[in-house]
DNA sequence: ATCATACTGTTGCATATGCAACGATGTCAA
DNA sequence: TTGACATCGTTGCATATGCAACAGTATGAT
């Protein structure tokens, strides 16, 4: 018998999250025109304070190509500042603007209700998909 | 207190689809050094046969552009044929030719021992996972 | 203090993607 | 039959990505 594409985990896992990348997107685009990499660095700069393109690139699992692009686009939009890190100066410290910050707490709450409207659709299976999801993940989340 | 990415779901999907796609990538690199799309579609084409574009597209979840693309580098590299559909001229009938039978004949065996790895790393949370991708990926898997 | 080495963030370049034309072909009603 | 309209696969173009190089800065041994 020849192979299954249609059962084979990478493959179902790639489409599943792609559509509900898809979804989500839609949903925000109306609120602001993100990228995936803007929305990520946007998230992670609402959590995190002022970090570096380093930290974030570590964290939100993107190339630091693509943090630093995201990063200068987020700042011509107004939505981030850059400045110099004190002591060591080879760091750019990444903070959100008081624009930025309100347009997280929308995107937040959109989020949110996102989030609520999948694990609805999951019903019972929420909790082991979570944990699932860590298992391919590796050690770290 | 503010939104947290590394419970968002969509955002945890797409880190497990990348990192898994990544891994399984690594282990047919060294047999032949396809793209995703060139990878499903030498799948599909192995278990559908002699099929269009169209039904390549509806059914592996790419842009008709990435498949047509996808397909001219495989037949360049030998592993597809294309020829005119015999009613609809339209048509492109697309059939993987020996070399390439014999190459996903090897890259299936691949798939299926890491796919087999896969559901070990997961035990018993393999089944719900199944489900919920299900779920999550709408009506038709 | 000096030098080799490592690290940070940006940029260049080749390639992949998404979307909208486009030419060619097919379908169907009048 | 003709002509309006739909469909198929390809291609052009703008943008996003991945990787390697790069300049600037820090670190640590001598």
């Amino acid at each position: 018998m020849s192979f299954d594409l249609d059962q084979f985990l990478p493959y179902r896992l790639s489409v599943a999250a792609a559509r509900i990348s898809r979804r989500f997107a839609a949903l925000y685009e109306a609120e602001a025109g993100l990228t995936v990499p803007e929305w990520r660095v946007l998230a992670h700069l609402d959590k995190a304070g002022a970090v570096s393109v380093r930290d974030i690139t570590a964290r939100v699992n993107l190339e630091k190509s693509i943090v630093s692009r995201a990063a200068t686009r987020l700042e011509t939009a107004g939505l981030v500042r850059k400045s110099g890190h004190s002591t060591d100066r080879r760091l750019v410290a990444l903070e959100l603007t008081p624009a930025g910050r309100a347009l997280m707490q929308r995107l937040g709450r959109i989020a949110e209700d996102f989030q609520a409207e999948l694990l609805a659709e999951l019903g019972d299976d929420a909790a082991v998909l979570g944990r699932a999801l860590t298992r391919l993940t590796g050690t770290e989340v």
